[in-house]
DNA sequence: GCCAACGTTGGC
DNA sequence: GCCAACGTTGGC
C-alpha cells in the first residue's frame, strides 16, 4: 500500500483532538460511507492521520494522529441502541469497519479551512472537492505542506 | 439554523 | 438501470 497519509474528520463537539489526547487511542467508529470505509481498509499501522475538525467554527486541521490498528468490524453496527446501528449488518457479515488511531500531537497552530485553501501546494486537495468525504487520502506533498504551516509559529 | 452538495434508497 | 425523493454532511 503506497498511501501513508490520511485526513479524518470529526465534529469537535462529539470528539475533538483534545478528547483523543486524553484517550490516547480511540476506535474510529461510526463511519457509514462506503468510500470512507474503503480508505480505512487501506490504512496500515503507523500511517499518519491529520485530525480535522468539521462543523466547527472555524473548521480546520487541529493536529496529528497515527493508525494504531488496521480495519476491524465496527461494533456499533450490531448494536440496536446505537445511532450507528445498521440492521443489514450481522456479526458474521459485517458491513462497516473502523481503525484505531493514536494521538500524536496537537499542532501549535490550528489551520483553518480558509487558510488551507490559500496554500498553493494544496490546490488539488480532495477536501475542497469532496467536501463530504470523512476519511480521505492525502499526498506526501500535501501532508508536508500542512505540517510545515501548522508548525510555522 | 439554513441550505447546497451529494450519497443512498426504492419505485418503476 | 434510471432517476426522483429523501437523508446527511458540513460550510457559512
Amino acid at each position: 500500500m503506497a498511501k501513508r497519509c490520511w485526513l479524518v474528520k470529526s465534529e469537535p463537539e462529539t470528539f475533538s483532538i483534545d478528547d483523543l489526547a486524553k484517550k490516547k487511542v480511540a476506535g474510529w467508529d461510526g463511519v457509514r460511507n462506503y468510500q470512507a470505509r474503503n480508505f480505512m481498509k487501506d490504512m496500515r499501522v503507523g500511517d499518519k492521520v491529520l485530525f480535522y475538525h468539521s462543523n466547527a467554527a472555524p473548521p480546520g486541521v487541529a493536529g496529528l494522529a497515527e493508525v494504531a490498528r488496521t480495519a476491524y468490524p465496527d461494533p456499533t453496527q450490531f448494536d440496536p441502541k446505537s445511532d450507528h446501528h445498521d440492521p443489514k449488518a450481522a456479526p458474521n457479515a459485517p458491513i462497516w469497519f473502523q481503525v484505531d488511531v493514536r494521538f500524536a500531537r496537537k499542532f501549535p497552530r490550528f489551520l483553518s479551512l480558509d487558510e488551507l485553501r490559500g496554500i498553493p501546494e494544496l490546490a488539488d486537495m480532495l477536501l475542497f472537492r469532496r467536501s463530504r468525504l470523512s476519511v480521505q487520502p492525502v499526498t506526501d506533498a500535501q501532508f508536508k505542506a500542512i505540517v510545515a504551516h501548522a508548525e510555522d509559529v
